[in-house]
DNA sequence: CCTACTTTTGCAACGGTTGCAAGAGCTGGT
DNA sequence: ACCAGCTCTTGCAACCGTTGCAAAAGTAGG
């Protein structure tokens, strides 16, 4: 195999995107900037990572300490689970707003490219981002066993609460009248976190 | 003023946009064809709006009769305003499934270009948008008075809910493991209606 | 050393987009 | 009718990200 050559080449396009990231925003690097920070031929960043896109995500995975980290500060223990699961939505749009290009790629991917290892990258970032909703199913699950939650299925919960906050948090970006700035972003989670809470129907109203 | 010139460049790239997207999908369609086939110059199309994907907007623009009629189902009379409210969540739905690139542009728009035209267009499309969202906060204003739901501010919520749903639906086009297909989609959206109506928390939990 | 296999290369080509000087069209005023 | 001023359009080189591919290079096992 030539797993070390292979390797020393995904080595030095991620060291080089890192080191050229880390003075100047994406869009105004270019992959021949890359390529020949690297030595290598422009082609292996499409064999490795599947776009510009990929490596960029690539150095997210590396960095993915960041989600973790904030998302830590969420779940910590002594904290009740409905507590848990407030804090994990301030979390998740603190997470945002202090690292809006990894939160993007992370809530609303780009495809992968053709190659094989484009798509594996996609499918580890999509298991982190698993893993941190699982996170978020065990605290509505602890819920739910502490009666605090009404009884509904964890998993589709967790889903739905972590949707919704991409696309309140996806309004941030909107380049139009419709864009939110991070005032009317912490409103409008603050009005999901109670209307998720409490429901929208008054005690006794029927369903239909 | 050259408003007839103008005028002749727009609908000429209108029309032969149209045709030709009649027949291929977008991404097999070239900029330099469209412009060929409408008569005009390349840049025209940046001239008037934004981007390929602009024209694309313009064209949904044209055709926005879409989004209109499947929301008329959702608000018809005679029906109330928490049943509004759910078939207007499965009215939205039902939206992306049959135009899925509309959706997509309406939910999640690119950025307009740098021309005037490109972004008159995207406040246009943005309009368009807000218009099918204050019948959302109409329904919800109505069922507030009508002491079927609890006192909120109806624009927030139905902000939340609106930005909900496009997270929800956006789960659709994931190109990693963590895609949604529409059965699973229908039941995250009956979840979050469920949710959104009676709240997570039992009552009596304290909030935090 | 040789063979087979994998990875890398270099680069023309593609498609979307940009910038811009020159050209063309249009209108109002004389 | 002619002219000046203004707006819109043109054509195209250049840019950027991406693709396809034959040839080259590297690696490992026999």
């Amino acid at each position: 195999m030539a797993d070390q050559r292979k390797q020393r080449t995904v080595t030095a396009l991620l060291d080089a995107a890192e080191e050229l990231l880390r003075h100047r925003p994406v869009d105004d690097v270019t992959v021949d900037e890359i390529a020949e920070s690297a030595g290598v031929a422009v082609g292996s960043i499409y064999n490795h990572f599947g776009s510009k896109a990929g490596l960029h995500a690539a150095l997210v995975e590396r960095a993915l300490q960041v989600d973790r980290g904030f998302m830590d500060l969420a779940y910590r223990s002594g904290t009740t689970p409905v507590e848990q699961i407030r804090a994990a939505a301030e979390q998740y749009l603190a997470f945002y707003l202090t690292h809006p290009d990894y939160f993007r790629m992370l809530a609303f991917p780009a495809p992968p490219g053709r190659y094989a290892a484009g798509q594996e990258l996609s499918e580890r970032l999509a298991r982190a981002v698993d893993e941190q909703n699982q996170r978020l199913v065990d605290a509505i699950r602890r819920g739910v066993a502490a009666g605090e939650l009404r009884a509904a299925d964890p998993e589709q919960v967790a889903t739905v609460l972590w949707a919704a906050w991409n696309g309140i948090i996806s309004l941030a970006w909107r380049p139009d009248p419709l864009r939110h700035d991070e005032a009317r972003l912490r409103a409008l989670l603050q009005t999901a976190t109670d209307v998720i809470a409490h429901g929208l129907l008054v005690t006794g109203t029927p369903d239909r």
